[in-house]
DNA sequence: ATAAACCTTAGAGTACACACCAAGGTCAAG
DNA sequence: CTTGACCTTGGTGTGTACTCTAAGGTTTAT
């Protein structure tokens, strides 16, 4: 199968494909005697593997590690996988707990404003910003 | 104030006060004769200003924005800038969301597998992420 | 034969928020 | 008067995940 093809099959851009592969993340099974990409029934699993881990949230950079693992399994333990996933999984939750900060206090800043289109000079948003520091607490 | 004073008074670096000069973001008071950047107390309250906004997850250039309304108040309206801080909440609310269905496909799939020392053949997380979509949903 | 649709490479551009570096000017202390 | 600490500008590098462009080669249909 040819790049376009293989890519509108999947919902990426041929692009992509190009940028993973210089990535190291999926090279394509053979090239053509034009030179051009040959994907296969493998090539299809490992990027649908590769969709499949993005979409829980890795990094590709992260995927490339988990690649790795899985084209050698018996050269590397559960243990390893699974640190790799509850690493994630900790700084998932970090952000987490950080945008939910930001949540709050924007919650805070804009339900004090009262929104009206009179002008912005006793703006409660503006002058918290100015002045106090009653929101990170 | 010389910058390497003003940035050490407020945690930051000479690096980000020249990168914020050079976006608009704070233009020292004043030059002084050899060309160095002069900072005085206005320069501190908008600092402080930006600082605080960073806090509750304002990117720069939505700090600008707001700094252009700060220095035209009248100009502009609550309204306006309750909408900024609203667009900013509900976005901040949509990545929070992205990431917690990372957090529980992370979870489930960290939880499934037991992380033993041996070999990864038949690791839960590597299958799951092989053949199944019983993740998202 | 030629146009459309596809493919190739290498390289630049995007957004974000800085960090780092080189080459040189300035200022205060000893 | 020289050392060291500070300052200047302009430019490059970082990480993430692509996206776009230019200049050209290939394939397929008409
Ligand atoms: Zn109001
Ligand atoms: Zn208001
Ligand atoms: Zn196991
Ligand atoms: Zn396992």
């Amino acid at each position: 199968m040819k790049i376009g093809e293989f890519a509108n099959q999947l919902g990426v851009s041929t692009d992509t494909l190009r940028y993973y592969e210089k990535h190291n993340l999926l090279t394509p099974s053979s090239r053509t005697g034009a030179g051009y990409r040959d994907y296969d029934e493998t090539a299809l699993k490992q990027m649908e593997f590769i969709l499949r881990a993005k979409n829980v949230g890795f990094s590709l950079s992260e995927i490339k590690e988990l690649l790795q693992i899985k084209f050698k399994k018996h050269q590397h333990s559960c243990h390893e996988v699974k640190n790799l996933t509850i690493q994630k999984r900790d700084l998932v939750a970090k952000r987490i707990a950080e945008l939910t900060r930001f949540h709050k206090s924007l919650s805070i800043l804009a339900d004090r404003c009262c929104g009206g289109e009179e002008p912005a000079d006793n703006c409660s948003i503006l002058t918290t910003l100015e002045d106090i520091d009653g929101l990170t607490q």
